[in-house]
DNA sequence: CTTTTACTGCAACTCGATTGCAAAGATTAC
DNA sequence: GTAATCTTTGCAATCGAGTTGCAGTAAAAG
């Protein structure tokens, strides 16, 4: 696992506090957070300091966002080596139980063969159902 | 092609003039509508009776909702047979440029393998990119 | 050390979504 | 048919996630 500041360094983001408490509550966490997951945990920061951490790690590939349909957008970090290119796409599975969403990593995703004349960019897959704490 | 009544009918959903109407209009369209598309094509009916409506709707498996990333819900008419089950999902096409999404019902949806133990119920699969329209 | 640029916190604001309430319309009971 | 009941509709108000302006602070450049 690497650490906030080799993340930072390497997607070439200016170290801040922060940016680093942000990125480490992220890496912290097994599911995609919200801003508002984010402000909870984070008491002495700032919304609108989290919330432009948020676009400035979106914008440099530290982290992806994913809209699963909640109502908020979920942030989570990218895995190593993430472009953030569609091939770097994967499945996010929303627990409609525990409203936590993950990164499915491990399941592949298709080639999309889509109609003549489109051009794919980018992607939002989000699976939806039980999770396994939850089906039992 | 059905009729509104026909569909409404067939959902078991009581026709009323404000139901025709907005159920007439997401028939009419080729891309998926949000609230505001609709409440700007239908001028004399209130906001509050159009989105009550598509709750409805959508309840009764009338039309189905899609996240496009957008920031506003779409809504389209569910294909003749769908029951919104994972076996009627489809992808969604969400055009970077024109901002309008469509219905793939053409392309199919590989199986999805989850891990051990999870199950699907539902799923919000958009693709983004570039049109053939706007693909020039 | 001074100037310039970037980051942060606060407050205000935007806008899509949602709800309370009363009036109007439709349905059922008598 | 009429009264009582339930549903739908329109208006206005509210909610909440997201976003921005601005001034103060911190960091980088000269």
């Amino acid at each position: 696992m690497q650490t906030e500041e080799e993340i930072l360094k390497i997607k070439k983001v200016k170290n801040t506090a922060v940016r680093t408490v942000v990125l480490r509550h992220l890496l912290s966490q097994e599911k995609a957070q919200s801003l508002k997951d984010i402000e909870n945990a984070l008491a002495y920061t700032d919304r609108s300091s989290i919330f432009r951490t948020l676009k400035t790690f979106e914008e440099n590939k530290v982290i992806h966002s994913i809209e699963d349909g909640s109502g908020m957008t979920k942030y989570a970090v990218c895995a190593k080596g993430c472009n953030c290119d569609p091939k770097d796409l994967h499945y996010h599975f929303y627990c409609t139980n525990c409203d936590k969403t993950f990164c499915l990593f491990d399941v592949p995703i298709p080639k999309i063969q889509l109609p003549e004349n489109f051009k794919l960019q980018q992607a939002n897959m989000v699976v939806k159902g039980l999770c396994d704490n939850c089906n039992k």
